[in-house]
DNA sequence: GGCTATAGGACTAAAATCGTCCCAATTGGA
DNA sequence: TCCAATTGGGACGATTTTAGTCCTATAGCC
């Protein structure tokens, strides 16, 4: 199916619901009650953000996440590659290679041609546009219904 | 990561092996002995194939399959579809959501533009590219590798 | 009729993904 | 100065996907 993981999806969520306020100071549970998705979650998720760069954070009392960028200038390809690894189509895109079918190989250029392709639509996609402070063009309802985003039975609080 | 699985790259390189010779009949052991994947798993991917209508097959003594149009006419994207279902870079992109989240959701119509990107350079990528039968542009082997092929330990033969 | 193939599906095993929890480090305020 | 709030990092268990195997039925050739 070829498909992003949800928590890249729920990832995409949290990061427009910071940029909704770029100026304010956002704790994990306040993002975690306005997505409406788990508290563990979301804290894992903005630790992912911040050890890539997208968010900064404070500690302590009054501490809180907020975008490290404007929203325009944070890339779908950055978000995916903050919590899922950089994008590669084929398995060893990577380096170590245990592969020693010799013909069909030539396979590989192939699949890197696609893999730069999707590389860069998800460059040219900005949060902006996810979280819909910019229209995106040829916006059919009919045909594009709502991002997956199965909620977690669980709410926020302890169980 | 945004992969395609295993199973869709050794389709692959089975369609390729089809495609060295159009005409011929192939039998799933012979298939199997020249790409060294394993018999069982061979077969399931012809019939995958078989059922999506891009190989044809023939029962009984000289059975086997063969491609059911050339190669250059069949594209990456059907490939994955067969084997993987419809290509949809979001959850539901299908039909029911459960999704009760609203101001976030217009993130949906921004996926659907990087779906579509995709879906588009894998409609372009056709078998005859994919098996080198045609160049395809851009060719850096520096940059790009070989494709994923981790062999299965097991040979074709039965245990 | 017997041999060789595919057709289809059930079933098991392995792996990746999700989600939760725990404890350490840090900061602000009473 | 101590307490409460909040992030940081990692470990763990459970669920879901993905891989791979096997069994039985069906079809065509000799």
């Amino acid at each position: 199916m070829l498909r992003i993981s949800k928590l890249t999806d729920y990832g995409t969520v949290i990061l427009a619901s910071l940029a909704a306020r770029p100026g304010a100071r956002h704790t994990a549970t306040a993002v975690a009650e306005r997505t409406r998705l788990g508290l563990p979650t979301v804290s894992k998720l903005l630790k992912s953000f911040h050890r890539a760069g997208l968010v900064t954070s404070a500690r302590g009392a009054r501490g809180g996440y907020q975008l490290a960028r404007p929203a325009a200038s944070i890339s779908a390809a950055e978000i995916i590659d903050a919590i899922e690894g950089p994008v590669a189509i084929t398995e060893c895109s990577g380096v170590h290679s245990a592969c020693d079918l010799e013909t069909v190989c030539s396979t590989g250029s192939a699949w890197q041609r696609v893999n730069l392709a999707i590389r860069r639509s998800l460059d040219e996609l900005s949060l902006a546009q996810l979280s819909g402070q910019e229209t995106v063009l040829a916006w059919r309802p009919e045909l594009s219904p709502v991002t997956a985003r199965p909620l977690p039975a669980v709410r926020p609080g302890r169980p």
